[in-house]
DNA sequence: GAAAATATGTCAACACTACTGACCCAAAAA
DNA sequence: TTTTTGGGTCAGTAGTGTTGACATATTTTC
């Protein structure tokens, strides 16, 4: 960028557009860092971290997922799953139970206990983007989605376009 | 959401408001995991993390920028920093001056191995947000910065976007 | 039915990021 | 001159993620 400050004047199409990005860019950090930072607080309460808000989001959102299934949603591996994963288990907040028809599975449930912190940890994050919306108006939420699923890797976009709209 | 369950049937305008924010919220999720990726992967061949790229990021944006102006931005502690910015700046991708107005100060700037980084990080990013940007319209654009601004912490954002928006 | 593939779990070692707490120096401000 | 500020550093701890190796059921395939 600092490369080209010293283009001549006159309007400079390409320059406009990087600055764009740009900005598109540093508002998603900004936008991220204080999304994530209220759950972070409450979390550490429990002695959780972002990845346990993950796995009791993913879960509460699709009751009895399998491992599988949410290690491909989260993107780490099974290792980094299983400690965290193991402690909201050992901790009471998730429920395991074998698959009916593959009993190799352990299909994952909220406890009580779970759904109620999934709550807790989501009703901050909701009120954020509550806020958001009702700021930005009606017309400006299906542009913000729109923008959003165009960041995510094409490759799996419509899967989890439609993971994300299922009743 | 489970809870919710039972309710009565008919409109129910507060679970269909709460299913808008979940997307909103779940979209967030997986286009931030996506935008990070790109830049992650190329890191690794620098024995780096995100947490370099931050630094190289907002000091290329920010030339002369002070060590606790940088810390506001990427709010961690002084400790946290000092890591990852004595890395870049033994490595040279960093260099740092002392104020002269304040000459307690250490202001700041990339060298020009900095600037190659910083660009190699964000080529990708900013591929990614040219073809969002593309795929959803110019209208959208606008759309989708002010939902993301709202979701700032109201008592930065006017500084924050200031700083975004700055020459 | 035996062999291969799959789903999951576990142990160990390592790296990155972030934190708290304590302490230091140098320079600016009061 | 004393206090505050900007910056640096050492030590310890925690959360998240990785690779690699190995183990156990269970399902699938030949």
């Amino acid at each position: 960028m600092a490369a080209m400050s010293d283009l001549s004047a006159g309007p400079n199409p390409l320059f406009l557009r990087d600055e764009e990005l740009r900005k598109g860019i540093e508002l998603l950090f900004y936008a991220y860092r204080d999304f994530t930072s209220d759950p972070d607080t409450i979390l550490k309460e429990y002695n959780f971290g972002r990845a346990h808000h993950r796995v009791v989001h993913f879960v509460g959102r699709n009751p009895g997922i399998s491992v599988a299934q949410l290690l491909g949603i989260l993107r780490i591996t099974k290792q980094s799953l299983s400690r965290v994963l193991s402690q909201l288990v050992d901790q009471g907040f998730v429920r395991q139970e074998k698959g009916v028809r593959d009993r190799r599975q352990r299909l994952l449930y909220l406890t009580d206990k779970g759904t109620d912190l999934e709550q807790k940890l989501s009703k901050p994050q909701r009120a954020r983007v509550a806020r958001a919306y009702r700021e930005a108006g009606a017309e400006a939420v299906a542009a913000y989605r729109k923008v959003l699923a165009g960041l995510i890797n094409a490759a799996e976009r419509e899967t989890i376009l439609d993971s994300i709209e299922k009743p």
